[in-house]
DNA sequence: AAAAAAG
């Protein structure tokens, strides 16, 4: 049997909702409001998952609530679509947002904002988005024009209140999402003082995905007599994320990337560095090699980041590389493959980066490299999930990349080649400078978008039986031939 | 060890 969408196998020591309750429901038992049933169906769903058949009705009887739910379980249409109707009752007044959602990324709040346009298509309903990296113009004219919902982040809220655009005492209902990555982030002041500016009287919703000591003091402190449910466990627990460790030396690793990007039938792929010089270079490296990449890090501008992103949902480039500004809640549909290039250095981060794939039931794949340094690091993965994660090893030494790298046949032709005349000096950071034929062309469109053709890489179907991993994640597809299996 | 978020 299917598992359903952000369902858990074995919720240890939970409170256990029985999931055929949620199963069976529909989004009409939930007591959405005629409109918004609409909006729902037109964007295409019928069941309402989890956490949004227990947290809806929470929030229609204006609860307090502690949601403790992973992103990509249904998590912000839980918080949405009972806030769409519960403002479509009541008049908007200049400068005194009715409503308040905090998010810790610029990335996320957009996507909030995204969902909330989607699901209030029949509502006259005003929000404004308050995120850093922008120009301040149009978000002030927003707000003396009246909102119902700010969505926001907490640096550009505080400096528009500290500059008198806002009041917030007319706030009665207020969002926290993502709150252990608010206190990861530094955040929990910022929260503290916004809380304080709020009126009392008011509903307040708490989204995390863990619960550390911290938050529940905030909790505590903030929130009164909240209904606690929980839902999703880890991303890890997810059976359709494929998981694997790839053994690999440092200046081997771009190789080993590239041959994967080749021939592990990727459609869509993240690929995670743990620093933005490291996605800076990295992009620059696979774009060299034909690749249609992009990246994402905290230190591009604003316009930058959306435009990448953009691109990447689009399926305009396939591959991006991200720092861990990408790694958390980022909902990008259809990513085939996570590729940690770095062996991320907090567990919890491993999570939520593989996390962006395996999305809405599709089969997903998680490839880890990991150098002899990442041995500590991979260790408290393996500690963390409870995993033991299958372990490969790249077949390196030869260096001979072209002979997996056929296609398009005619855009390189191998006799063409010169002779590798470069200095050992070039070489020597890492593998990394293209061939002279690949540098030729231009762009190398061709060979950019493997996935146009729905590329199927040959593969030595008997051979690779052995090397099939039983778990975890019941993947059954075969792993690249030039992955050895290696003995831990 | 890094990254993120106000500028």
């Amino acid at each position: 049997m299917a598992v359903p969408y952000g369902a858990v196998p074995e919720a240890a020591g939970s409170p256990a909702p029985d999931p055929d309750i949620a199963h069976h429901m529909n989004f009409a038992d939930l007591g959405l409001s005629d409109e918004l049933l609409q909006a729902v169906e037109a964007a295409g769903y019928t069941e309402p998952t989890p956490i949004q058949a227990q947290a809806i009705p929470q929030v229609h009887m204006m609860k307090d609530l502690i949601a403790i739910a992973q992103t990509g379980t249904g998590k912000t249409a839980s918080f949405v679509l009972p806030m769409i109707d519960i403002l479509a009752a009541g008049r908007r007044r200049a400068r005194m947002p009715r409503s308040l959602i905090l998010a810790p990324t610029r990335e996320l709040a957009m996507q909030v904002a995204e969902n909330f346009e989607k699901y209030g298509v029949n509502h006259d309903l005003k929000m404004a988005l308050l995120i850093g990296g922008v120009q301040m113009g149009d978000q002030v004219k927003a707000l003396d024009e009246g909102v119902d919902v700010l969505i926001a982040t907490p640096g550009r809220l505080m400096d528009l209140f500290e500059r008198g655009k806002i009041l917030l005492t007319g706030c009665e209902l207020l969002v926290i999402d993502e709150a252990d990555r608010m206190l990861d982030m530094g955040f929990i002041p910022d929260i503290e003082s916004i809380c304080e500016k709020l009126p009392t009287n008011r509903q307040t919703l708490l989204f995390s995905a863990t619960m550390p000591g911290p938050i529940k003091k905030l909790a505590d402190r903030f929130l009164t007599n909240p209904k606690y449910i929980e839902v999703a466990r880890p991303a890890t627990a997810n059976i359709n994320i494929a998981q694997f460790k790839v053994k690999v030396t440092p200046r081997k690793k771009r190789e080993a990337l590239r041959q994967l990007l080749r021939t592990d039938d990727v459609h869509t792929a993240i690929v995670f560095a743990n620093r933005k010089t490291t996605v800076r270079d990295l992009n620059k490296s696979l774009k060299r090699h034909g690749f249609a990449t992009g990246e994402i890090h905290g230190d591009m501008d604003q316009s930058s980041r959306m435009a990448e992103l953009a691109l990447f949902k689009s399926g305009e480039i396939n591959i991006l590389v991200a720092s861990d500004v990408a790694a958390r809640g980022l909902d990008v549909k259809g990513v085939s493959h996570v590729f940690n290039f770095d062996t991320p250095w907090h567990p919890d981060d491993y999570v939520h980066r593989i996390g962006r794939t395996g999305r809405a039931g599709a089969k997903g794949r998680a490839f880890t490299f990991v150098t002899p340094e990442d041995a500590e690091a991979i260790a408290n993965v393996e500690k963390l999930t409870g995993i033991e994660i299958p372990v490969f090893e790249f077949a390196d030494g030869d260096g001979k990349e072209q002979e997996s790298d056929k296609a398009p046949a005619e855009s390189k032709p191998v006799a063409d080649k010169p002779k590798r005349s470069r200095s050992r000096k070039s070489e020597s950071k890492s593998d990394d400078t293209p061939r002279a034929g690949e540098r030729a062309e231009p762009k190398a469109k061709a060979e950019a978008k493997p996935r146009r053709e729905a590329r199927k890489p040959r593969r030595t179907e008997p051979a690779q039986e052995a090397a099939q991993p039983g778990k975890p994640g019941e993947w059954n597809g075969p792993i690249p031939d030039f992955l050895n299996i290696s003995a831990g």
